[in-house]
DNA sequence: ACAAAAGTGTTCTGGGTACACCCATGA
DNA sequence: TCATGGGTGTACCCAGAACACTTTTGT
């Protein structure tokens, strides 16, 4: 055990990507640093971990600070250490990304933190290696959205076959046939049918759908060549 | 800056899923733990980070310590940080999966560590979440195998189709059709067939190939579906 | 002669893609 | 009536899977 001692300690921080869909785009929650160093520059949310807490524990609760919301889905993306990352302290930081419906979000929190919604292409010059992290997490998602459907994740829990779809053409920033990728969806089984039409989008008015109760965690088949 | 000092500090150390292949099966480089706790286990190789040096760079310079090598493949797999993760005082760790040619390592290093390479499939109980890491681990190379060639990294410089075959129906425990899985690798374009022959696996000799010297870091399509 | 890998060719199928087409309805 | 999305059907193409078959050579 005395050999632990004679090595460094670091400070070690969790930053979390936090992406939201809103208005047919891809949007990621970011703020003006509290603090020095880089105090008002656009930045990630984040957080130092703390004694007897995870670095999942930590990511968990930055966000339920943020943004007041729990429960939400976190993923790890990777571990950010060049020395020189921040220029004042060294600091080890852990990057999560995080998936909310911006309808549940609570607007007192941006107010408080001064925190925006950005769209993911056109975010701003962000501090230290946070666009790198950005970047990673996107690739991340998209491979999620490739096997497991994001869309509980990232729309209200109702939602059409145009709304999903243009979800993931925001991830993917591409388009989709629109009668491919119906079947597609449906082919998979995940998806069950409501009642209740919504008349905002289309004349005509497309049923909503949402996904099946026990599919919500369920690992799929590819759906996305990717 | 002074918002830093507040915050707790942590060891931080790298730990090293070091695989090769040999005799037809993906082995995993492990070593009898030299000190205390656990003193005795097998476990992974790793170390800690030290000042002025990145977890990258951590790792990198564990495996040239226990394996005398450098300049070989490392990618972060993901950071273990569970508060009790070690009983006698609590490490983060982040983990590295390293793909070496068994042909190349010194066998002096297995002397000096009491290091040995073992079946994957046929792993001792490793100390802490050390097989947890070599899962995830497995998962990663499996994804990595799935489009890019890994026999380059695996393989001795030069390679038979049917060596590149065992090696993949290693990596992904199933196994490939011959003729399909030839046709697939050669059409990808990124393998160069040599004038020599191999005659001490087939009675009929099977031409050697290697990875053409400008693919070596290409991404390629997908190439097995996963 | 036979076994076993090397190497090539053929057939079939399923999924993806492109695209045509009808439906419903608000403006 | 026309534009727009909703929703269904069809034809084609290609990659993968299965498998037949021929070649070579050591035993």
């Amino acid at each position: 055990m005395e050999f632990y001692v004679q090595h460094p300690r670091f400070l070690v921080a969790v930053d979390c990507v936090i992406f939201g869909y809103e208005e047919g785009e891809l949007k990621l929650l970011i703020y003006p640093r509290a603090f020095e160093p880089e105090k008002g520059k656009w930045s990630l949310m984040g957080g130092f971990i703390q004694q007897a807490e995870s670095s999942d524990e930590a990511a968990a609760r930055v966000l339920k600070e943020t943004t007041g919301l729990n429960e939400i889905f976190l993923e790890q993306v990777s571990t950010f250490s060049a020395s020189d990352r921040e220029p004042s302290e060294r600091v080890i930081s852990v990057a999560y990304f995080a998936l909310i419906k911006i309808e549940r979000y609570k607007k007192n929190k941006t107010r408080e933190f001064g925190a925006k919604w950005w769209p993911v292409n056109e975010l701003p010059p962000l501090i230290f290696d946070h666009n790198e992290m950005v970047l990673q997490s996107l690739k991340k998602l998209q491979q999620k959205a490739g096997h497991s459907l994001v869309g509980s994740e990232l729309l209200p829990s109702k939602f059409t076959l145009l709304q999903l779809r243009k979800l993931y053409e925001a991830i993917y920033q591409r388009s989709f046939d629109p009668g491919n990728f119906r079947k597609k969806m449906l082919s998979l089984g995940a998806l069950e049918k409501l009642d209740q039409k919504n008349s905002t989008e289309s004349k005509k008015g497309a049923y909503y759908y949402r996904v099946k109760p026990d599919k919500t965690e369920l690992e799929l088949e590819r759906i996305i060549k990717y």
